[in-house]
RNA sequence: GCGGAUAUGGUGGAAUUGGUAGACACGCCAGAUUUAGGUUCUGGUGCUGCAGGGCGUAAGAGUUCGAGUCUCUUUAUCCGCACCA
């Protein structure tokens, strides 16, 4: 026999006391391993379905397993849901707190390109880092339900979704302009795409026509917008969300294109505006240089040298130099014109860069005397301005305010809105207009031209073009190759695994490709907190049963730099699977939170480069993981950045050995009374605590706990449930001590198995209250009286004080406020 | 340029939401114990005056009996977006 784990391998409880009785400093490294071993062995986390308890997911962003490990922001959000969750947990609900690793991604790739070792071989080495550096933790992860996106078992369903947005219309390949990084060699979206440069590298990105698998996420952009009003995000998630997604209303109308004659050339040039009660101030049109019409009235420009060069310029300018430079450039289509179908004027065409292709129809209405850049455009062009909205001097720039509409034929006097009705009504009636809404969001670009990502489970066929596999032959693994680099072609590493690629078409049975691209490292976090759900399934990707039991998400924290990326995505996947109806929620979080980053005690971003990092692994090694986690939670408010200080985390440090000390003085004897006073001290501190973390105010939250134990330490003996209530108090932010003190003080049972106290708010409020008197709002002195005394006991005793009085001699007292325990105000 | 946030002692930060500004912690100073030392304990610590007192929440104005908190103006820092018609 080893003895009993929890006695440090004595048999009982007594031989274990001698043993502690004697230590003096709180030994965290022994303690705390061998409550992690305790909690493991007895699976104390492991959750399952229970009908008669209600369910509480709290979710953390699970970790790309990087092979640096752990990074010290990483826990203070898991450390804060941890704290949420076992304080759930101890109010009696069936908690779900589940990790995983996103294991997909360039990092491992790239490493194989410099090593050869396989990403396999490196996620898995740095997977068992990261569970090991998790582990020493102490998060309450129930690890029975841990997984990861490269797992074939995982990725099966992956790539089982994305054949139900193909087979619902929302997968397409499309060739088109996309975002490429040439030290990458990938294709990017969007959302990937920081200031012109690559996310990852901070590669300038150019842009390059690809075939690419899109998902239509557009489609969904409404909906992404006004569900944000049915869960509790934060507003900041919020307000990025909703800009990101950019949604503007406005009409689409058509000018006809003409010669210079003003024959039609049956190219109806449609434009997008948020502002057709103005187009009567329209002065000229601009398209895109990419717009198709350009190409294809080529013939009927007599610059069409000029015009065929600008095009190329343009095409071989990057993303960043195309918007850094706003001074404008562009060349007139000469021998076309547009047709203002407002005024029937016919106005000049140009080309030019400021007007983007992907957004609205990639062809503009231009009204110098109210847009900024189409002022801009024509003061460099020579252009009439015409002003049509009254206000402003448009001699010196747009006016770009409201006003009423002049020069504007029948909307002359009216007011933006009245115009705006008008306008539209008009073009609806003369059928060369409609009203349209546009957003800002692309679809999102879903191929990329790497190796360690899921594979596309599509093939094309000559004859049947792109089709999906046969669901019964998912997973379509990864296969081995011998070089996993990318190559300047835009080709994936597997257009070199030659036997894999060519297959038979699953519908004519024919000569067929398989997609060669594999999906974005966003594809596996996209649905994976319903893995969570029941993550040994081999049938579904989760059963109705589990799903309808344990989502939706009831708190979900994560960073900021997901809200437009993971978060948006996540939320678009989730609503795509419950159309189809496999899951029950339109929306997957109920709440999303979000903390602040650490940076280093320099105040800078942590980097390996800059050689200011802290390890993980260190500090719990020095310090101890309850230090830590107690540290993490104490550096101050939870959603602003912090400073790493190691100062700070020495004072959390002799907090835990202050705790510790006090066991000495917890007297046996149960039944022992408490005075008022001491009750007091612990129901306030309950009912801060319990308050506060449900607030996320972790660092007041601790606070209170000091203050406590500052009250505590006071003490000549401490009473039993004083120091008890302290240790489930303490519980969720510091574990290992909290049971350790638990256990010495006999108990038998896991205290994270405790109930969670409560908070009395009668017994936690004081009898006697302090009031400040003040003098025409100045301090003059305070005085202790009863607790809801009556107003005119408060102003005797006020006007008692000495300093009061002597300040009153001379003057005459205009009023006395009285608000009752807090301040008497003395208004002279 | 647009959008969002932040500004309080030497430092990180509190402040019951309009009611004693500076909780809690770090640091610092003094003392005690130990000492070769970072340990531990006790007391002090916004600034300023000998003192009654005065002054203090980025700057300026306003509302109020009373403003860190509400309103307006300005400044600084951080983050996001950026020719989105």
């Amino acid at each position: 026999m080893a003895g009993n784990a929890r006695y440090n391998g004595k048999n009982t409880w007594e031989e274990w006391s001698q043993d502690w009785q004697n230590e003096d400093r709180y030994n965290f490294r022994t303690i705390e391993n061998k409550w992690q071993k305790i909690w493991e062995d007895e699976k104390a986390y492991k959750v399952d379905i229970d009908h008669n308890r209600q369910k509480f997911y709290a979710l953390v962003e699970f970790p790309y397993p990087s092979g640096a490990g752990l990074h010290v922001g990483h826990p203070r959000s898991y450390t804060a849901l941890d704290v949420i969750a076992r304080k759930k947990r101890m109010q009696g609900f069936n908690v779900l707190y589940p990790m995983g690793f996103d294991a997909f991604g360039l990092p491992a790739e790239n490493y194989a390109i410099k090593t050869g070792v396989h990403p396999a071989v490196s996620t898995k080495a740095n997977i068992a880092n990261f569970t090991r550096q998790l582990k020493s933790l102490g998060f309450s992860f129930d690890w029975d339900r841990c997984f990861n996106t490269c797992d074939p078992e995982y990725y099966k369903w992956t790539q089982w979704m994305f054949i139900q947005f193909w087979k619902h219309g929302l997968a397409y390949k499309d060739k088109m302009a996309i975002n490429w990084c040439p030290s990458c060699k990938v294709g990017l979206a969007n959302e990937e795409v920081v200031n012109g440069h690559c996310e990852r590298c901070g590669t300038e990105v150019i842009r390059r026509d690809k075939e690419q698998w899109m998902l239509a996420i557009t489609k969904y952009a409404d909906r992404l917008i006004d569900d944000l009003e049915k869960v509790d995000f934060i507003d900041r998630v919020k307000t990025t969300q909703i800009n990101w997604i950019g949604r503007s209303e406005g009409a689409e109308l058509t000018f006809e294109l003409t010669d210079n004659s003003g024959s039609n050339l049956g190219k109806p040039m449609v434009v997008y505006t948020t502002r057709p009660d103005t187009t009567f101030g329209v002065t000229y049109t601009v398209m895109a240089p990419e717009h198709r019409f350009v190409k294809e009235l080529m013939n009927n420009y007599t610059n069409a040298t000029e015009v065929q060069k600008y095009i190329e310029e343009t095409a071989k300018k990057s993303e960043l130099q195309r918007t850094s430079d706003t001074t404008k450039t562009g060349v007139e289509l000469k021998g076309i014109k547009a047709r203002n179908p407002f005024t029937g004027k016919l106005i000049p065409v140009f080309i030019s860069d400021y007007v983007l292709t992907g957004y609205g129809t990639g062809a503009i209405m231009a009204v110098p005397a109210h847009d900024q850049r189409d002022y801009d455009f024509a003061k460099v062009f020579n252009l009439p301005i015409v002003q049509v909205l009254a206000g402003g001097d448009i001699s010196k720039e747009a006016w770009e305010e409201d006003g009423i509409h002049i020069n504007s034929g029948f909307m002359d006097g009216m007011d933006k809105k009245d115009a705006m009705a008008a306008a539209i009504k008009f073009a609806e009636d003369e059928g060369f207009g409609h009203s349209k809404v546009n957003f800002k969001l692309r679809d999102w670009v879903f191929s990329r031209q790497r190796y360690w990502g899921e594979p596309i489970p599509m093939v094309y066929c000559e004859h049947c073009g792109w089709q999906p596999i046969n669901e019964s032959e998912l997973p379509l693994t990864l296969p081995d190759v011998p070089d996993y680099r990318p190559n300047d072609n835009g080709d994936s590493p597997l257009a070199n695994a030659t036997e894999w690629v060519n297959t038979t078409c699953p519908k004519c049975g024919g000569k067929a490709r398989r997609e060669t691209d594999v999906m974005p490292n966003w594809a596996g976090s996209s649905w994976y907190f319903l893995r969570y759900c029941d993550p040994h399934n081999d049938k579904e990707f989760a059963s109705k049963e589990a799903l309808n039991y344990w989502m939706n998400v009831d708190w979900y924290n994560g960073g900021m730099e997901h809200t437009t990326l993971h978060l948006l995505y996540s939320r678009f996947w989730h609503k795509f699977l419950y159309d189809c109806g496999y899951v029950p929620m339109p929306e997957p979080y109920n709440k999303r939170t979000s903390h602040g980053m650490i940076l280093a005690a320099d105040g800078e971003k942590m980097s390996k480069s800059r050689g200011n990092v802290i390890n993980p692994d260190e500090i719990v090694e020095t310090y101890g993981a309850d230090t830590f986690r107690l540290y993490e939670m104490f550096i101050g408010p939870f959603d602003q950045v912090a400073m790493w200080s190691e100062e700070s985390l020495n004072g959390v440090y002799r907090f835990i050995g202050k705790v510790y000390g006090l066991f000495k003085k917890v007297y046996a004897d149960k039944d022992i009374q408490m005075c008022a006073d001491d009750l007091r001290a612990m129901h306030k501190c309950i009912l801060e605590v319990t308050e506060r973390i449900d607030q996320m105010k972790f660092n007041t939250a601790v606070s209170s706990m000091m203050t406590y134990v500052n009250y505590l330490s006071e003490m000549e003996k401490i009473p039993a449930t004083m120091y008890e209530t302290l240790l489930r108090l303490l519980c969720p932010f510091t574990p290992h001590l909290a049971e350790e003190m638990w256990a010495r003080l006999g108990h038998t049972s896991l205290i994270i198995a405790e109930s969670w106290p409560v908070g009395d708010a009668k017994l936690a409020q004081e009898d006697m209250v302090t009031l400040a008197v003040q003098m025409n709002g100045k301090m003059r002195g305070t005085i202790t009286i009863a607790k809801d005394a009556a107003k005119a006991d408060a102003e005797a005793a006020a006007l008692k004080l000495d300093n009061v009085a002597r300040q009153l001699e001379g003057v005459t007292i205009k009023k006395i406020i009285v608000v009752p325990n807090r301040i008497v105000n003395i208004v002279v």
